[in-house]
DNA sequence: CTGCTTGCAAATAGTTTGCACGTTC
DNA sequence: GAACGTGCAAACTATTTGCAAGCAG
């Protein structure tokens, strides 16, 4: 769909020394398109659909590549599995520990808390790296 | 060393109708003695300094149940690897992206966070699962 | 043509599970 | 002695790696 933003991603990635490829272009696109928290499984699923011969372990070395050249960024929302999105949505995780459902909510409200840890620890938070865990409004509201 | 604790949480186990088995006992002992940060395989080395016999799946399988009887829980640092503590060392954890060092910081810090976002989503936050990942003094400090 | 990328298969890390036996209450 | 817990081996999930061949610049 966004035609625009895919080319000025592919423009960034050729800028920074890398090369683009088939399936460097079909993973942009897909992330372009889905626009947040998909698992290298998903993406790999979205690539293969027009790209049967792209291989899982391309999709991890490629979604590598773009995170150093810092187009890319990854949350682990659970249990293990990782959820990647372009990094210029710039979003934290609210996961529902019961129903599953992930909110994303502005990186503004944890800037206080980025602060207060800086001032008390001289600890520079880096980022969402992982995601908030808890219950959403609908399951709290059920029991 | 806090043998009134220990005692203490082998109490809460028999009365939650758990059993109190030795590999149960090692285990929490470790997690006194120890007070935090240990991974699943950190916990069964431990164990197995003095019961050699007692399995990682063991490790596992008791950890889970300690779990649900709410005398532990696990936090995730990154990469895949849980750390688990006693449920009532209530902290979070600051991970240097660096150095690989964890410190604790008391939960107070969390609320206004945690307020804001029930406020706003309401979405409750229910736990510390991950921890929060960054630069420690020492590390931003050198470059 | 030179080296970054890829496909494939096999390896790894961390954790889970089925099953028969052992232990706790 | 019934239910729960354990040891073991094997399965699983998510991800990584070695290597030879392929394609981009």
């Amino acid at each position: 769909m966004d035609e625009v933003r895919l080319t000025r991603l592919l423009d960034q990635v050729r800028q920074e020394g890398g090369r683009m490829t088939k399936a460097r272009r079909a993973l942009l696109r897909s992330l372009v398109d889905a626009n947040g928290h998909l698992t290298a499984d998903d993406l790999a699923a979205m690539v293969q659909v027009r790209h049967p011969d792209v291989h899982r372990s391309t999709i991890y070395r490629s979604l590598d590549a773009l995170e150093h050249l810092g187009l890319v960024d990854h949350v682990h929302l659970g249990h293990g599995r990782a959820v990647y999105h372009l990094s210029d949505d710039d979003h934290q995780h609210l996961v529902c520990d019961n129903c599953g459902s992930v909110a994303e909510v502005p990186e503004s409200l944890f800037v206080p808390l980025g602060r207060a840890l800086l001032r008390e620890y001289g600890f520079s938070v880096r980022s969402k790296h992982f995601a908030v865990l808890g219950r959403c409004s609908k399951c709290s509201s059920k029991s």
